[in-house]
DNA sequence: TATCTTGTTAATCG
DNA sequence: ACGATTAACAAGAT
């Protein structure tokens, strides 16, 4: 479940421990989780070095020599830098580097690793076309995107192409905290509703991003991230007593999603 | 065994 | 064109 503040992270660990070295091979022990075949991306990547790593809402980018190496880590994932004598017990993809240490990455749903030529990132079919990051998303952004459109908030929040980086898991506080209920439609929100959504987004995220992410997700070392369970307000607290008013949380269906909410702090129009 | 869960796309129906 | 719903895909826990 990495979201945008782990996923800033781990593109942040890999900028500073990535950059300048040089790919020696990748092993591929999952052909699925790659956009070509598998000779084919190594041949890709095998002698290029690695300039620089950066993210875009839920996927990585690592710009190298010639080309892109994009990472999704999809429901979770590891990416573990190790000594190639060192592995961890899985990994799908094995992705050497001339000096004996290598990027060990394993899924455990749904993850991806895609090749890009140069100009390749432009067409493709994710990265291309995802909206701004939830911390440079604005209010003007926001009423933008909501403009006409009745669909529910969260169903907004949680679309890609308008506003990249948001899960379902921080979503819970955001939502929480601009005391919005999720299926509000999303054209019904006031301008200061609107203001207080974008403030939340960034009170509900930038607390993990300065804590090297979730507890649930590790970094690039293997240490776990400092955003605790007891950090987390409403999100996957059921019947525990609201933090502001003490109703007990609820956890209701919304679509696809499950949310949890205060059903007092939260009303629906 | 049945069900749930974090992401994302595509297909379908209205 | 939009919006809502469902299924599907590469797991794992309970």
């Amino acid at each position: 479940m990495p979201e945008l503040p782990e996923i800033a992270c781990r593109a942040r660990e890999m900028q500073e421990h990535l950059t300048g070295r040089i790919f020696s091979g990748v092993e591929v022990f999952q052909p699925k989780c790659l956009n070509e075949p598998p000779e084919v991306f190594r041949a890709h990547i095998s002698g290029v070095s690695i300039r620089s790593t950066s993210h875009r809402g839920k996927w990585i980018l690592t710009e190298l020599d010639r080309g892109w190496l994009l990472f999704n880590l999809g429901m979770g994932g590891e990416l573990l830098l190790v000594n190639r004598m060192e592995l961890p017990g899985k990994y799908r993809l094995i992705f050497d580097f001339v000096d004996g240490d290598c990027l060990s990455v394993n899924f455990w749903w749904f993850g991806s690793s895609h090749f890009c030529s140069p100009e390749g990132i432009k067409e493709h079919p994710q990265v291309s076309k995802l909206g701004k990051n939830a911390l440079e998303f604005t209010a003007e952004d926001l009423a933008a995107v909501t403009g006409h459109r009745k669909t529910a908030i969260k169903t907004l929040l949680l679309d890609q192409t308008c506003i990249a980086g948001l899960g379902n898991a921080y979503i819970h506080d955001i939502l929480f905290m601009a005391r919005l209920h999720p299926l509000r439609p999303a054209n019904s929100l006031s301008a200061k509703e609107r203001y207080g959504l974008i403030d939340s987004i960034h009170h509900g995220l930038e607390p993990s991003l300065a804590k090297g992410g979730a507890f649930y997700e590790q970094n690039l070392f293997g240490q776990k991230g400092g955003f605790q369970f007891e950090d987390i307000l409403v999100g996957y607290r059921e019947g525990q007593p609201c933090p502001l008013c003490h109703t007990p949380i609820l956890k209701i269906k919304t679509g696809a999603t499950s949310s949890y909410i205060c059903p007092t702090c939260q009303v629906l129009i």
